[in-house]
DNA sequence: CGGACAAGCTGA
DNA sequence: CAGCTTGTCCGG
């Protein structure tokens, strides 16, 4: 049995009580089990690892001092197993991931479902806020309606051709769904449209039989499980219904779903696997998707990862399928750019021209989205406008000590602009809450402000705030991207990846084109491929391109990376160098972290796992989302 | 990890 | 040499 706790990481073998023969206890002692024991002067639980053990010679086995009640069963004990190497942590986190949060000691009977069952009825979870849906519903509807009309007819709306070809499954009819889950093993990326919600999927799933359906958020999960429940499926929703997912359910939830006991694991659905949600912030850094996918593998049940902007991750793993072109087209906003450099420079503020009749016309709820937690500064030419940037466009440069600087210290140049030679830049950062003050100025009318912190939901039409908005506002009929570049620009190997993600989130607010959704996104890179993706409803755009580049630097899916900081960083570095070999590089120290590269996981994984740790606390983070 | 125990240092 | 710190080892 393995002991809980973390810096032990030792598994000990103890006795079975002769008298737990008698009272059933034995029986329902396994793998998985979490127990009680004494291990020197110490009461600790733990859960047991192997059953029916020979003792190593000399030892005296203690009997076990308890059965404290049901634990992960054996396959999710492997699992965690797996994932301990996977993300270079200690099993012990894994196992307690995978454990009820209170004392079980049967599977709930069938029908005895929690508290929480019913999830919300859709109706109910319409926030009263929205003046769109408190009242007005026809009105609302009639206005989209001819907001749609004037979109079609506009000629920059018509609907391009895809930029590369995948499966195509064509609508989201039962039948064509079902055809994902036939073969066993198989998986599938299914990108859908912003404004789809996956359910359909997530019923198909259910329908294979026991189905693990992951969602990113706690909202999303309730209101599937409510759907299907509805349905009549029997739902165990997250880690309160650990019994009832005991007895055999469908399983929904957030990321933890996926330690959940499923005994006849039929299908695997995950939503919006491109959301940083479903990685663990904590070390170990596990991500949902790899962890279900791995458990759909050992059981051999087909997988399903659905996104609007599958990522390379998941591109990687399974054969890409979408809808047909109509309905993609159809479920993302138009997207309406705001060339900034086209702007009279010397004035420019936060907002471009014509936004000011965007706002008017909007017809509903405005999002208006500014992000700008812990973001470096941007710089911009006075003269001309464009951004001072790296001779390949990619990072930010900074000014320090009269000279340019890429913000990741690639390059530095003096102070000039690459595109017309002026020598006066300008700071482009503004605070949410004087942005604030300048947009009900420009607009004519309040604005509300929302922030990450809890607050009440603002009543005003148009609201700004950083990309909480974007989760905190139950649904837009435009949503603004007053900074893209910010998005564009950060100094992240993903960038563009994640920037098309917030467009496609913002599309998901408004409903999409369907219903009238239109985005804006005020740029200085208005040809970028990620602007042109969510333009033309075409993810591919993004995808190849970053394929490519990450393929090209070994990064992440095709190379593995891990970050280790702390105060125990050196020393575990030192440790490891000596055995690194060619195959793993260090990188650093950068601020007190080193980068570990390695062109496949197992070299890097097995390097980690083989290096002692030194007693000072170390972080170590295996695929990290932001680097 | 945390307890046990040994070895090393200090002060009277 | 008691009293305390520091280091190493071990648990089943």
């Amino acid at each position: 049995m393995l002991p809980d706790v973390v810096r032990l990481d030792k598994a000990f073998d103890y006795a079975v009580p002769d008298a737990w023969q008698a009272d059933g206890r034995a029986e329902r002692l396994q793998v998985g089990s979490i127990v009680r024991i004494r291990l020197g002067s110490r009461r600790l639980r733990g859960w047991v690892t192997e059953i029916g053990v020979d003792p190593p010679p000399g030892v005296a086995l203690q009997p076990l001092a308890g059965l404290s009640g049901m634990g992960p069963p054996a396959d999710v004990v492997s699992l965690a197993r797996w994932a301990a190497w996977r993300w270079a942590g200690r099993t012990v986190h894994l196992l307690r991931a995978a454990s009820p949060p209170r004392v079980v000691t049967r599977p709930a009977a069938a029908g005895a479902q929690s508290h929480n069952q019913g999830g919300e009825p859709t109706g109910r979870a319409v926030r009263r806020t929205d003046p769109d849906h408190s009242g007005g519903a026809v009105a609302a509807g009639e206005r989209r309606e001819r907001e749609r009309e004037r979109l079609h007819r506009g000629a920059a709306d018509s609907m391009p051709a895809p930029s590369s070809q995948a499966a195509v499954v064509g609508d989201d009819s039962p039948e064509r769904l079902d055809s994902l889950f036939e073969r066993s093993g198989a998986v599938t990326v299914l990108r859908i449209p912003p404004a789809d919600d996956g359910l359909a999927v997530a019923r198909a799933a259910a329908r294979r039989g026991d189905a693990l359906i992951v969602v990113p958020g706690l909202g999303e999960a309730r209101r599937i499980a409510g759907a299907l429940r509805r349905e009549g499926v029997r739902v165990a929703l997250g880690f309160d219904d650990w019994a009832v997912a005991a007895a055999g359910a469908t399983v929904v939830g957030t990321r933890t779903a996926v330690w959940l006991p499923m005994p006849r694991l039929a299908a695997v659905v995950v939503l919006d696997e491109h959301s940083e949600s479903l990685q663990s912030e904590q070390a170990p850094t596990w991500h949902a998707r790899e962890v279900a996918l791995e458990r759909a593998r050992k059981a051999g049940a087909p997988t399903v990862l659905v996104s609007p902007v599958p990522t390379l991750e998941a591109l990687a793993d399974g054969e890409l399928a979408t809808l047909d072109r109509a309905a993609e087209f159809d479920g993302w906003s138009a997207v309406e750019v705001l060339d900034r450099r086209l702007e009279d420079p010397v004035r420019g503020g936060l907002f471009a021209e014509g936004l000011r009749d965007r706002l008017v016309a909007a017809g509903g709820r405005v999002a208006v989205v500014l992000n700008r937690k812990g973001r470096g500064r941007l710089l911009a030419c006075k003269a001309c406008g464009e951004l001072a940037r790296t001779s390949d466009g990619r990072v930010p440069m900074r000014l320090i000590d009269e000279e340019l600087v890429a913000a990741d210290g690639s390059e530095r140049r003096p102070v000039v602009c690459a595109e017309c030679g002026s020598t006066v830049l300008r700071n482009l950062r503004m605070g949410v809450t004087r942005a604030r003050e300048e947009l009900a100025a420009l607009a004519g009318e309040p604005v509300g402000e929302i922030t990450s912190e809890a607050g009440a939901l603002a009543s005003e039409r148009i609201v700004i705030g950083t990309e909480a908005v974007l989760w905190r506002l139950p649904s837009a009929a435009l949503v603004v991207f007053l900074d893209f570049d910010q998005e564009l620009l950060a100094p992240r190997q993903r960038a563009s990846e994640q920037a098309l993600a917030l467009l496609a989130r913002g599309a998901r607010l408004t409903g999409g084109r369907r219903g009238g959704g239109r985005l804006v996104v005020q740029t200085r890179q208005p040809d970028h491929p990620v602007v042109a993706a969510a333009a033309r409803a075409d993810p591919s755009i993004v995808s190849t391109v970053e394929r490519d580049r990450c393929r090209t630097l070994d990064l992440p899916p095709y190379g593995a990376q891990a970050r280790v900081s702390g105060p125990g960083a050196e020393a575990f570095i030192e440790a490891l160098r000596d055995e690194a070999g060619t195959e793993v590089s260090v990188r650093g120290p950068l601020n007190g972290q080193f980068l570990l590269r390695s062109g496949a996981h197992q070299p890097l994984l097995d390097l980690l796992a083989r290096t002692p740790r030194p007693p000072e606390r170390f972080r170590l983070e295996v695929d990290p989302l932001r680097v």
